[in-house]
DNA sequence: CTTGAAGGACGGATCCCTAGACCTTTTCCT
DNA sequence: AGGAAAAGGTCTAGGGATCCGTCCTTCAAG
């Protein structure tokens, strides 16, 4: 019972307004939220927005600019774009790889919920919405990146239909977790076709308001890729 | 679906360290996990622990002097220690009132999730020891404070049923929100003995690794709290 | 009565962040 | 053609949080 003190022992992580912006933006642009040409607001605008310095911001689109996510033109008319040949993602580094499955739990948890929720308040406009990316996601079975930009989507728009900011943001960050994981493994057609047609049973539950049925399609859907990754990545050893 | 760039460009929170050091001892504190004549690690242990300066820490551990949960004692075989009467709660403020059904959805998401996986995971003998909880708190339905610190104890207890650190982490700040909320309302011994009738149904499903009827009992135990909430605490109005 | 372990206090160095002014580039409008 | 406007780019001064190290004070155990 005690063991619970550990997490109220456990370091503190005060991460800088710098950091966290990279991270947004970057994720953000990485998950598709933010497709390549789109314009940021203007630095003074944004900056507001964020709540931060505009010098700290500024630190933040330089460091994606050099990472190649951004690029920006000067003048009238000019701004911050996203870059058009998007930087190759990079390899899981080994303590992303270490903690795969504490990732898996924290999706399992928030998709879960979401799910739940999405399913006692969803609205039939937006489930519509939804509906369509469903249909346009078969057309990419071949292409990862494409699927996967669209199932992103499909994921963040569940969060949506709870209405509640706060879990729009979570969702956003463990879909980014995710891909951390899963951007450089195989995966066969078949496999996203499934997946596909899991998506298109958890909005039909949605639609329905039938959250029992929503939650058990949606916790079948995760452990897919739970047993894909367990197929593929080292079992955590003697991890912290 | 534009929508989900409000997300992105939420304004960013860096919370100090010095914030979240007393953020997080004060809601171990009142949630009852460190119970009053606990003795703290030693300072210089503690920011060890924490990974922060000493000056730091001791900033936070001034603060929680002055408002009363704690106290230190000077000389070989002195301390920090959890004050004995703690102070009276304060009453939750405008903005948390206004905010009360994101953090029950936040709720929701946190205690669905960590309920499957704990059906998923769990082991007799940390189920025995929550089984144990269940019947000690049968004693408190007459005074809420007791009661809800055992409360405590059982819903982050089927948090580390995950085995998962970060789960524990996400269910304590989630019952320190929680407590700002229901502290202050009646709570009828009726309502507290339904609750705990929940509990068991709840625990006894997870014993038997049956993950569908524990998400619905979990979440028809939830709802229970959300009904007296919304019934005593005003509607969201024009809230941001 | 000595020693060690604890809290308490201070000062300098460093880094992050803010705030604002100003410069440079480019395009649009008159 | 020329000026206004809108955007990114640069610079500086300053405040505040944090870290690190050092020293002081207290007090019980041995």
């Amino acid at each position: 019972m005690t063991g619970s003190l550990e997490a109220v022992f456990a370091p503190v992580q005060s991460q800088t307004a710098f950091e966290e912006t990279v991270e947004r933006l970057g994720t953000a642009i990485k998950l598709g939220l933010l497709t390549p040409g789109t314009r940021l607001p203007a630095e003074r605008e944004l900056c507001a927005r964020l709540g931060i310095a505009r010098s700290t911001l500024r630190q933040a689109l330089v460091a994606l600019g050099q990472s190649g996510h951004l690029h920006a033109t000067r003048g009238r008319g000019g701004g911050t774009f996203v870059a058009d040949p998007q930087p190759p993602a990079e390899p899981p580094s080994a303590e992303v790889l270490a903690g795969w499955r504490d990732v898996c739990d924290s999706r399992m948890t928030v998709e879960l919920g979401i799910a739940v929720l999405a399913a006692e308040r969803a609205r039939q406009p937006m489930v519509d919405a939804l509906e369509e990316l469903l249909v346009a996601i078969d057309d990419t079975l071949d292409d990862f990146p494409a699927y996967r930009q669209i199932d992103v989507r499909f994921h963040v728009g569940l969060a949506e239909l709870t209405g509640n900011q706060h879990l729009v943001k979570l969702m956003t960050e463990t879909q980014g977790a995710m891909s951390n994981l899963i951007h450089h493994i195989a995966h066969p057609p078949e496999v996203l076709d499934n997946a596909n047609y899991q998506h298109r049973r958890v909005l039909a539950a949605i639609r329905l308001h039938d959250e029992a049925t929503a939650a058990r399609v949606m916790t079948e859907h995760l452990r897919g890729t739970e047993y894909v990754l367990a197929g593929l990545l080292p079992e955590p050893g003697s991890a912290t």
